[in-house]
DNA sequence: AATGAACGCAACCGCAGTATT
DNA sequence: CAATACTGCGGTTGCGTTCAT
């Protein structure tokens, strides 16, 4: 396939290296309201200067509403390694095996921790052979057919991550968790589509996790849509006119919807733990949250966000602590 | 307390596959 | 049908953090 390729984007131009929560946020806030139908477009729409194969990577393995984060279960790990037997170094389709665990982190479980251990296990004949023989997939190892797995293998792992708050919908308003939703799996083995439009029924069920009024997601959109500084770039004016931006309407009901989007992030924050640290300062991580905190400001000061009267400090703090953050995850 | 080594993770790179023109 | 554009995947790397000395 003779593919002469010309590079994805002009590198002298495009910012490399960990994304800053204004960076992130600016993702969101635009892939919320438009989006993702084209990647290589997206960062000059969403006004960043990053590689279109960077912000879809930082979408789908962090910021996505529906990734999981903190520490793999012994289920997940005995996933992978059943699915890694029998599939090899296929991590995406490991990945559609673990719903809310991308391709990456399985990825890195696997080089870190798993290859090391199985190592070590293959030292000691019969702790591997207890894997072999606890693995329920033992039989793909036999005849590996991927389309047999596809069929038969139900992931045996806990919907929600024992340490953490379910947040599968954080952000979500809740006319757009469909089509965002929809959106997200649109490119989604059936896999992963079916569990991620289904779970968030099962766990709204239990009583347990689906607790979080929706109404204020849409606030809390809106909110930060508000605070986009390049929100409105003449290359998005069109996808209003089809509906799609909630945030024409903010401004009439602003007070109480900033209210209602309080109401809801003291909920959130009580949820995870989080009050109590003062100023938004993580509680994990006395040093690095304001360590983060100092780079938030300095990244929104650089976009002239901090300058704007309704910008409020907190939601910007708890934005940066929310679990997709990479430096917050395992809370 | 300081320093170096090891570890873990996020992000980048390049190739392959698929869709579009 | 070929060329091109774009997305997705897997391998690899670089950096920050933690641990050991």
């Amino acid at each position: 396939m003779g593919r002469g390729r010309a590079p994805c984007c002009d590198k002298s131009k495009v910012k490399k290296g960990p994304w800053s929560p204004a960076e992130d946020y600016r993702l969101i806030s635009f892939i919320q309201k438009q989006g993702h139908a084209n990647w290589r477009a997206l960062p000059k729409q969403a006004g960043l200067l990053r590689c279109g194969k960077s912000c879809r990577l930082r979408w789908i393995n962090y910021l996505r509403p529906d990734v999981k984060r903190g520490n793999f279960t012994p289920e997940e790990e005995q996933t992978i390694i059943n699915l890694h037997n029998a599939l090899g170094n296929k991590w995406s389709k490991i990945a559609s095996h673990l719903p809310g665990r991308t391709d990456n982190e399985i990825k890195n479980v696997w080089n870190t921790h798993l290859k090391k251990r199985l190592v070590i296990g293959n030292d000691d004949a019969n702790c591997h052979q207890k894997i072999e023989t606890s693995n329920s997939f033992t039989s793909y190892s036999a005849s590996p057919s991927p389309s047999s797995i596809d069929e038969q293998q139900e992931p045996c792992i806990s919907p929600t991550h024992p340490n953490a708050p379910n947040l599968e919908n954080f952000g979500q308003p809740a006319e757009e968790t469909c089509s965002l939703d929809s959106c997200i799996n649109s490119k989604a083995s059936p896999e992963v589509r079916k569990t991620t439009t289904e779970e968030p029924k099962e766990m709204a069920q239990d009583g347990n996790t689906m607790e979080i009024p929706l109404e204020p997601d849409a606030d809390f959109w809106n909110f930060l849509d508000g605070l986009d500084p390049m929100d409105k770039p003449t290359e998005c004016q069109p996808q209003q006119e089809h509906g799609v931006s909630q945030s024409s309407n903010f401004g009439e009901n602003q007070q109480e919807d900033v209210h209602e989007y309080k109401r809801w992030l003291r909920y959130l924050e009580n949820e995870l733990g989080l009050v109590g640290g003062n100023d938004g300062e993580c509680p994990q991580k006395g040093a690095g949250a304001e360590q983060q905190q100092q780079q938030l400001v300095t990244d929104t000061s650089d976009d002239e966000m901090m300058s704007r009267p309704e910008f409020d400090p907190a939601a910007m703090a708890y934005f940066s602590m929310w679990p997709s953050s990479p430096q917050n995850f395992g809370i």
